[in-house]
DNA sequence: TTGACTCCCATCGTAGCCCATGATATCCCA
DNA sequence: TGGGATATCATGGGCTACGATGGGAGTCAA
């Protein structure tokens, strides 16, 4: 699971840490580095690993084939995204159009989604989540809890 | 369950005790140590286990990706959250963070609720508990309780 | 040949690990 | 039942390993 958020620093070449819980959470996948594109919604990239874009493409199989939502979707994820390996530290290098769509310069700040997370620049993604946890507030959003496992009597 | 309220210290280095009975409550769980956020309703930290916020993430899993409540539920809890490990002695540390914005300085209040707790200031908690109590009387609160299960005869 | 990318190594700050101390509570036995 | 012995928990501080960062050298492609 991806949790909580951490900034990082990009440096002059380009790269930058992923943090290291969330290469603890990726654990060890048939391609050791992340999938990245970008979002629809915000300004954020998208990231997770290759397992849960598997997941994402049978999702879309739901749908169905030459619909136009399907092709939207594959469009905008499959085609449209990135496979970034790590380096020897665990850094990755954002390709420069994903880094300039959301803004990001100096830092980035790594958004933890439970089984995805985003990339975002830093100011960005703080008033992001102050609205989120304002409306989440508002609305009285609810959320369906499944029962813990194992221990249900 | 985590019941009672218990004040421990703050160390230079940010360190906190976590209340032995506590890391009772908490037992073996894939992560050893505690998950913290701000709360949204209080001026206090929420904290819970590792397996509680699974079941959350979970719960996410069952709503569409990419909709705006599963993104904001997201954002509000997953993302505003920090893993805590336990160190060999049951300590974690706070987030220079989280321990402005609810005022702890020296000492933090550990609060049961059940199947989490709260971390408090311990003034703060004291007036808040003490507001609780008077109107749990003032409205007459009462609470139905589910029966046993098992041994009902 | 130049630029971009990868691999490798150096540095630095901090988080985590280990051990010591003190204060309580618990237990055991006379 | 009282007192000492012991276990347990909260606390303090030092040390070390590791994660984040920076830069150099080698490599491949245009």
């Amino acid at each position: 699971m991806f949790i909580g958020t951490h900034v990082n620093k990009v440096d002059r070449k380009g790269r930058i840490s992923v943090p290291h819980s969330f290469r603890q959470a990726l654990g060890t996948q048939a391609f050791d580095g992340i999938i990245v594109f970008e979002s629809f919604q915000a300004k954020a990239i998208q990231a997770c690993g290759y397992d849960f874009l598997e997941r994402i493409s049978e999702g879309l199989d739901t749908l169905d084939l030459f619909s136009a939502a399907q092709d939207d979707l594959a469009t905008a994820i499959l085609a449209s995204s990135y496979q970034l390996a790590f380096d020897g530290e665990g850094r990755v290098v954002l390709p420069a159009e994903l880094r300039e769509a959301v803004g990001i310069a100096e830092r980035a700040a790594f958004v933890g989604k439970g089984s995805m997370f985003q990339i975002w620049e830093p100011e960005t993604q703080r008033a992001h989540m102050a609205e989120a946890r304002a409306r989440a507030k508002a609305d009285g959003r609810s959320l369906p809890l499944p029962r813990p496992k194992g221990r249900d009597s």
